[in-house]
DNA sequence: CCCTGATTCGC
DNA sequence: GCGAATCAGG
Protein backbone atom coordinates (compact mmCIF):
# COMPACT_ATOMS: atom_id res chain seq x y z
CA UNK A 1 0.00 0.00 0.00
CA UNK A 2 1.34 3.23 -1.03
CA UNK A 3 2.47 6.11 1.65
CA UNK A 4 -0.43 8.63 0.86
CA UNK A 5 -0.97 11.81 2.49
CA UNK A 6 -3.63 10.26 4.41
CA UNK A 7 -1.63 7.83 5.91
CA UNK A 8 1.62 9.47 6.25
CA UNK A 9 -0.32 12.31 8.58
CA UNK A 10 -2.05 9.67 10.52
CA UNK A 11 1.66 7.87 10.78
CA UNK A 12 3.28 11.48 12.47
CA UNK A 13 0.39 12.50 14.10
CA UNK A 14 1.12 9.00 16.02
CA UNK A 15 4.87 8.78 16.11
CA UNK A 16 4.67 12.65 17.45
CA UNK A 17 1.80 11.08 19.66
CA UNK A 18 3.97 8.87 21.73
CA UNK A 19 1.73 6.35 20.52
CA UNK A 20 4.36 2.78 19.39
CA UNK A 21 4.94 1.64 16.10
CA UNK A 22 2.83 -1.32 17.03
CA UNK A 23 0.18 0.94 17.96
CA UNK A 24 0.03 2.89 14.81
CA UNK A 25 0.56 0.41 12.55
CA UNK A 26 -2.68 -1.08 13.71
CA UNK A 27 -4.87 2.28 13.21
CA UNK A 28 -2.90 1.85 9.40
CA UNK A 29 -4.91 -1.03 8.68
CA UNK A 30 -4.44 -4.54 8.65
CA UNK A 31 -1.45 -6.08 7.47
CA UNK A 32 0.54 -3.15 7.86
CA UNK A 33 3.76 -4.00 10.52
CA UNK A 34 5.08 -1.86 12.86
CA UNK A 35 8.45 -2.21 10.35
CA UNK A 36 6.80 -0.58 8.18
CA UNK A 37 6.02 2.46 10.27
CA UNK A 38 9.11 2.58 12.00
CA UNK A 39 11.07 2.35 8.56
CA UNK A 40 8.95 4.94 7.26
CA UNK A 41 8.94 7.41 10.36
CA UNK A 42 12.89 7.18 9.63
CA UNK A 43 12.58 7.88 6.34
CA UNK A 44 10.59 10.91 6.89
CA UNK A 45 13.33 12.13 9.18
CA UNK A 46 10.40 11.66 12.62
CA UNK A 47 12.72 9.75 14.96
CA UNK A 48 14.40 10.46 17.73
CA UNK A 49 12.23 8.75 20.08
CA UNK A 50 13.32 6.55 23.16
CA UNK A 51 13.92 3.35 21.53
CA UNK A 52 14.30 0.63 24.68
CA UNK A 53 17.77 -0.27 22.99
CA UNK A 54 19.15 3.07 23.20
CA UNK A 55 17.51 4.07 26.27
CA UNK A 56 20.85 4.32 28.01
CA UNK A 57 21.95 7.00 25.96
CA UNK A 58 24.25 8.42 28.14
CA UNK A 59 23.33 12.00 27.90
CA UNK A 60 20.11 10.52 27.71
CA UNK A 61 18.60 13.05 30.67
CA UNK A 62 14.83 12.21 30.15
CA UNK A 63 13.01 10.34 27.61
CA UNK A 64 10.94 14.01 27.86
CA UNK A 65 8.22 12.48 26.15
CA UNK A 66 6.68 16.23 25.20
CA UNK A 67 3.78 16.47 24.15
CA UNK A 68 3.30 17.01 20.55
CA UNK A 69 4.49 20.11 19.07
CA UNK A 70 3.87 20.73 15.43
CA UNK A 71 1.83 19.99 12.66
CA UNK A 72 0.32 16.53 11.94
CA UNK A 73 -1.13 17.33 8.74
CA UNK A 74 0.39 19.43 5.47
CA UNK A 75 -0.29 22.39 4.42
CA UNK A 76 -2.05 23.04 1.26
CA UNK A 77 0.08 24.96 -1.06
CA UNK A 78 -0.19 29.00 -1.20
CA UNK A 79 -1.28 28.74 2.43
CA UNK A 80 0.43 29.31 5.74
CA UNK A 81 -1.57 27.83 8.87
CA UNK A 82 -2.14 30.72 11.05
CA UNK A 83 -2.44 28.12 13.90
CA UNK A 84 -0.37 25.46 13.85
CA UNK A 85 -2.35 22.48 12.87
CA UNK A 86 -3.55 19.96 15.49
CA UNK A 87 -2.20 17.38 16.37
CA UNK A 88 -3.75 13.97 16.74
CA UNK A 89 -3.47 12.21 20.10
CA UNK A 90 -1.65 9.64 21.49
CA UNK A 91 -3.22 7.07 23.87
CA UNK A 92 -6.73 6.51 22.90
CA UNK A 93 -6.42 3.57 20.73
CA UNK A 94 -9.86 2.50 20.53
CA UNK A 95 -10.96 -1.04 20.12
CA UNK A 96 -10.63 -2.44 16.41
CA UNK A 97 -13.81 -2.75 15.08
CA UNK A 98 -14.73 -6.57 14.30
CA UNK A 99 -16.88 -5.70 11.31
CA UNK A 100 -15.66 -3.14 8.53
CA UNK A 101 -15.06 0.56 8.72
CA UNK A 102 -18.73 0.77 7.15
CA UNK A 103 -21.09 3.49 8.53
CA UNK A 104 -20.90 3.16 12.14
CA UNK A 105 -24.33 3.06 13.99
CA UNK A 106 -26.84 5.53 13.73
CA UNK A 107 -25.66 6.52 16.69
CA UNK A 108 -24.05 9.89 17.25
CA UNK A 109 -20.35 8.04 17.50
CA UNK A 110 -17.15 9.58 18.51
CA UNK A 111 -14.93 9.87 15.00
CA UNK A 112 -12.07 7.90 16.22
CA UNK A 113 -8.42 7.53 14.81
CA UNK A 114 -9.74 4.73 12.98
CA UNK A 115 -12.54 6.78 11.54
CA UNK A 116 -10.27 9.09 9.15
CA UNK A 117 -9.95 9.44 5.64
CA UNK A 118 -9.72 12.13 2.99
CA UNK A 119 -13.32 12.80 2.89
CA UNK A 120 -13.83 14.08 6.45
CA UNK A 121 -12.47 17.17 9.05
CA UNK A 122 -10.10 16.22 11.44
CA UNK A 123 -9.95 18.36 13.87
CA UNK A 124 -9.26 17.18 17.34
CA UNK A 125 -12.18 17.98 19.43
CA UNK A 126 -11.63 17.26 23.48
CA UNK A 127 -8.31 16.29 25.03
CA UNK A 128 -6.31 13.50 23.79
CA UNK A 129 -6.50 10.90 26.30
CA UNK A 130 -10.16 12.04 27.51
CA UNK A 131 -12.44 9.20 26.90
CA UNK A 132 -14.82 11.18 24.78
CA UNK A 133 -11.28 12.68 22.54
CA UNK A 134 -12.56 12.58 18.73
CA UNK A 135 -12.76 14.17 15.57
CA UNK A 136 -14.76 16.37 13.64
CA UNK A 137 -15.59 14.20 11.34
CA UNK A 138 -17.76 16.92 8.93
CA UNK A 139 -17.03 16.68 5.13
CA UNK A 140 -14.25 18.64 4.20
CA UNK A 141 -13.53 21.53 2.83
CA UNK A 142 -12.15 20.18 -0.94
CA UNK A 143 -8.69 19.04 -0.67
CA UNK A 144 -8.35 20.66 2.81
CA UNK A 145 -7.59 18.09 5.90
CA UNK A 146 -10.90 19.88 7.42
CA UNK A 147 -14.68 21.23 6.99
CA UNK A 148 -15.00 24.79 6.09
CA UNK A 149 -15.71 26.02 9.63
CA UNK A 150 -12.23 24.62 10.58
CA UNK A 151 -10.02 25.74 8.03
CA UNK A 152 -11.15 28.88 8.41
CA UNK A 153 -9.71 28.56 11.90
CA UNK A 154 -6.27 26.61 10.32
CA UNK A 155 -5.69 28.80 7.96
CA UNK A 156 -5.61 32.55 7.58
CA UNK A 157 -4.37 34.36 5.05
CA UNK A 158 -1.55 36.95 6.29
CA UNK A 159 -2.76 40.52 6.55
CA UNK A 160 -0.59 43.51 6.98
CA UNK A 161 -0.01 43.94 10.28
CA UNK A 162 -1.82 47.06 10.22
CA UNK A 163 -5.36 45.29 9.10
CA UNK A 164 -4.10 42.44 11.47
CA UNK A 165 -6.80 41.21 13.86
CA UNK A 166 -5.21 41.93 17.81
CA UNK A 167 -7.78 39.76 19.34
CA UNK A 168 -6.79 36.38 20.83
CA UNK A 169 -6.43 33.24 18.42
CA UNK A 170 -9.35 31.36 18.77
CA UNK A 171 -8.79 28.40 21.72
CA UNK A 172 -7.65 25.67 19.24
CA UNK A 173 -9.24 22.06 20.47
CA UNK A 174 -7.01 19.51 22.31
CA UNK A 175 -4.37 21.81 23.25
CA UNK A 176 -3.71 21.83 27.20
CA UNK A 177 -5.82 23.31 29.46
CA UNK A 178 -4.17 26.43 31.08
C1' DC B 1 8.27 -14.93 25.39
C1' DC B 2 6.07 -10.65 25.14
C1' DC B 3 7.23 -5.97 23.91
C1' DT B 4 10.11 -1.69 22.20
C1' DG B 5 12.79 1.14 18.32
C1' DA B 6 17.08 0.92 15.06
C1' DT B 7 19.41 -0.76 11.26
C1' DT B 8 20.43 -3.24 7.20
C1' DC B 9 19.81 -4.41 2.60
C1' DG B 10 17.48 -6.89 -1.29
C1' DC B 11 13.89 -5.55 -3.87
C1' DG C 1 11.38 4.29 -1.33
C1' DC C 2 9.82 0.31 0.88
C1' DG C 3 9.65 -3.09 4.59
C1' DA C 4 11.12 -7.99 6.22
C1' DA C 5 14.72 -9.66 8.67
C1' DT C 6 17.52 -8.87 12.04
C1' DC C 7 19.58 -6.81 16.04
C1' DA C 8 19.53 -5.49 20.80
C1' DG C 9 17.44 -3.89 25.10
C1' DG C 10 13.22 -3.91 28.55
Amino acid sequence: MAWTEERIAVLKAGWEGGMTASQIAEQLGEGVTRNAVIGKAHRLGLEARPSPVKAGDETAASPALALPSTAAVTSPPGLSPAAPAPVLAANHVVAKPATKPARRAGKAARVTLLDLNEKICKWPIGHPGDADFHFCGKPVQANFPYCSEHCAIAYQAQLPRRDRDRRPPPQMPGMPRR
